[in-house]
DNA sequence: CTCAGTGCAAACGATTTGCAGGGCC
DNA sequence: GGCCCTGCAAATCGTTTGCACTGAG
């Protein structure tokens, strides 16, 4: 795990949540993630999983989704990789494949941007939802 | 312009609503078509324009943006493209490059999804907040 | 004339923030 | 002991919705 930096503290509540968040692959959002570390701090607040969802994600130790949707969603995987959301339920899965081969480079051909990055982002039907329609 | 199809109505406030949208490149929030709109209609209410561009962005007419940030977004150009977004000032550009070939394939041999359609979210920085940080 | 569409204001859901107390270093 | 961090509740922000009225067809 990467390493907190300054007087930041590694409470508790940090290390429940940062471990919950690796556990699962689900990209769970601010509110779910808030469920899952009540189990075992039942007393943690909502606005604490929120302050601390941002600062680690500032840090680089999880990362938050820009995917669409409503609410935000976080990984606890921070390697580089694409994401597939699902139209119908929300559902958010990971897309391992390699990066497309200069890309970043024609973007930055065409605009004056400094590009950081880049993400692709898959809509689609999940298998789950696939029977229907 | 798209037709509006079955007892759909055009009414002034939609009119407006895409004519503004489509004279400017900037992609803008919601409020923000609000205030343009409001200039030649200045008694429309914020709930049509919402409405509106819910409805709109359904027919295919205008695109709403999923590219993060606090807001929604949206775009009168419906043509394919992808977008850069400045991590500073939080404007959004257009981004004009070829798909890349077979992304879409390589992510469907690897999950099990149906995939409808991908998009590529730049973030960099603007040439106007360049010259800072 | 009819019904989709509107303006307005209240409701809502996600997220943020102010504050007083608590606990790590 | 200082200061970061927390729990709690209230505040904020973007967006949605209920309702009575209006105007397009």
């Amino acid at each position: 795990m990467k390493e907190l930096d300054d007087n930041m503290r590694l409470t508790s509540q940090r290390q429940v949540i940062i471990e919950e968040l690796e556990k699962v692959k689900s990209h769970p959002t601010a509110n779910e993630i808030y469920d899952m570390v009540r189990k075992r701090l039942p007393r943690i607040g909502l606005g604490t999983v929120y302050r601390n969802l941002e600062l680690l994600a500032g840090k680089g130790i999880i990362k938050k989704l820009e995917v669409g949707g409503e609410q935000k969603r976080f990984d606890g995987d921070t390697s580089p990789h694409y994401h597939i959301r699902c139209v119908e339920c929300g559902r958010v899965e990971d897309i391992f494949i390699e990066r497309p081969k200069g890309l970043e480079k024609s973007a930055a051909s065409c605009c004056s941007y400094k590009i950081l990055d880049h993400h692709v982002q898959f809509s689609g039907i999940c298998s789950h939802c696939l029977p229907d329609a």
